[in-house]
DNA sequence: ATTACTAGTAAGCGAGTAT
DNA sequence: TATACTCGCTTACTAGTAA
């Protein structure tokens, strides 16, 4: 929608438009918009037009009621406001399954880390990580992780090498709890790694490619 | 602001751009909003110019954050959507002095109101109502109030005449607490009449014609 | 790779005005 | 009174491209 159409729409909530008919001239409206008559006239009629408003045209003003589609517009609107300011424990991924090299089983299965993952994320992680590729812009959203405390998981030493500490943070794939692994040494990429007790491409019927939403929940 | 530039300032902070600075190509950007390549670099460049966000040019990319100034905007913006989805239990208006006839005054010395005011919403309001003219294109938000429980004054009847019964709302101006007087014999016109148990025009140097804001509470 | 200028095209705006 | 059309003007958009 058109960020203009939005904004109309937004102050015709403002003065109550959910659950109610507003009565308003498009004068009136253009006085609340900052802008002229014709062109509140213009929004009105486009806003009918894409079924987010429903008008009652009298001789004189209009009744005008926000449908339940314009509604939902705003409502997106307001949770990306909520994401930015209130819900600041968690960060929103969107990404797609890919497979990885096979290395998340290797890992998962050290009983050294299963040991801490079984006490300090309560669950014993089903071999092997999805791993999930979020879009490329949303790395952006990675560097918001490194000022969050995590769960740390400690490194350890084999016989044959040694294996390096970990960051956990409790997250969500489609609903499902689980946790995020992030390598304490290596950079940041665009590949998050989630663990869960369950073998996840089974239990939500994933394959590769397949959109997943990922959420991370921070410690406060 | 435009609203398209409000709109692509409410992206970047969904990446981070509050608190990090965040990695972004005018090309990444772009795909973001839906737009090209040239009107995503030619909304940062007015950003920028607008103090919203500061850049760091590199050869490639550009580093990008949100000023204090453009997390203002945005900030507004969300205590917008807050009023429309959050805030369910009161309503703001904007308005101004004005001055009445003088019989707000003879109403809050009657007796029987007084004892009820003192017992419904703890204080013996100063004698007479302080006026509001709301402005035309909010008597919508009036219509709100109907569908709220109130603070019911009831009429009585003197030798000489009948009072009628009237609502009440906690509420207040200016950050002062006091309560707004609904006739219920009456159509809502643009005015609104606030108690406190001050004398208003004083206690917050209220003179008319000088801009005011109510916020009206509804009990849940 | 980038950013962002130029220039031609498309979309948006509002004065005038019909209804 | 209203709403909303036409039409000339302005603003916004993007392809091409320089840096």
């Amino acid at each position: 929608m058109k960020s203009y159409l939005l904004e109309t729409l937004k102050e015709l909530a403002l003065l109550g438009g959910i659950k109610n008919k507003i009565e308003i001239s498009s004068f009136e409206l253009a006085k609340q918009l900052s802008t002229s008559q014709q062109t509140a006239s213009r929004y009105l009629v486009e806003l009918d037009k894409k079924n987010m408003i429903t008008r009652e045209l009298g001789v004189k003003k209009q009744l005008i009621i926000i449908t339940k589609e314009g509604e939902k517009q705003l409502y997106d609107e307001h949770m990306q406001y909520q994401q930015i300011f209130e819900l600041t424990d968690r960060i929103i991924f969107k990404g797609k399954v890919i497979s990885g090299l096979g290395e998340g089983r290797y890992y998962t299965e050290q009983p050294s880390y299963v040991e801490q993952f079984k006490k300090k994320i309560g669950f014993i992680p089903y071999p092997g990580t999805l791993n999930v590729e979020i879009e490329y812009v949303e790395k952006n959203k990675l560097r918001l992780l490194k000022d969050q405390r995590a769960i740390n998981i400690d490194g350890f030493n084999t016989k044959n090498r040694s294996f390096g500490s970990v960051k956990c943070f409790n997250a969500k794939i489609n609903s499902l709890d689980g946790a995020i692994v992030l390598p304490n040494r290596s950079h940041y990429s665009n590949v998050l790694e989630f663990i869960s007790k369950f073998y996840l491409r089974e239990k939500l019927k994933l394959k590769d490619n397949d959109n997943v939403k990922i959420i991370i929940y921070f410690k406060n």
